[in-house]
DNA sequence: GCCAACGTTGGC
DNA sequence: GCCAACGTTGGC
């Protein structure tokens, strides 16, 4: 099983809006690596940080699962929305996405600062990739931003 | 609101 | 293929 983490921002879709669905459709991601990570590497079952960028404060938030085997974003074929991509076709889609499903709050937000000071995670693909909205995260910095969560707030 | 990082586009 | 212009992400 891999670990992920996965940024939205809460204005537009939060952990409490997956909650509340139980599961989500992740389409309209427009950015290879990402993209590579959907449609290579995520399948059923892995974990997933759900992050709030653009958030105050910007932070890990809970737990999400990969909900699904990854699949072509039908986005990319529809003319009407945002993420249309006239490139892409039926026979050769461009775009993959997966689905995340709802696992659980943290007991508390783990805030950026505070993993920026965590030497232990200073190695976060998180800290290290600007701007990737989905990124692999190793099973040791999986495990030490649950045991954050469930300290107390510094 | 500013701006750094960095991916994409398009002229040549 | 190079690279400048431009757009987006996201922290602060």
């Amino acid at each position: 099983m891999n670990y992920w983490l996965m940024k939205t921002e809460p204005d537009v879709f939060s952990i409490d809006d997956l909650k509340e669905r139980g599961r989500e459709p992740w389409d309209g991601v427009r950015n290879y690596e990402a993209r590579n990570f959907m449609r290579d590497a995520m399948r059923p079952g892995d974990a997933v940080l759900f992050y709030h960028s653009n958030a105050s404060p910007s932070a890990v938030v809970g737990i999400a699962e990969v909900g699904s085997d990854p699949y072509p974003d039908p986005t990319q074929f529809d003319e009407s929305s945002d993420y249309y991509d006239a490139k892409a076709t039926c026979a050769k889609p461009r775009w993959h996405m997966i689905e995340v499903a709802y696992v659980r709050h943290l007991a508390r937000p783990v805030a950026l600062s505070e993993i920026k000071a965590n030497a232990s995670l200073a190695e976060m693909a998180l800290l290290k990739r600007s701007r990737l909205s989905v990124c692999p995260v190793k099973p040791e910095e999986f495990d030490e931003i649950l045991r954050m969560a469930d300290e107390e707030q510094p």
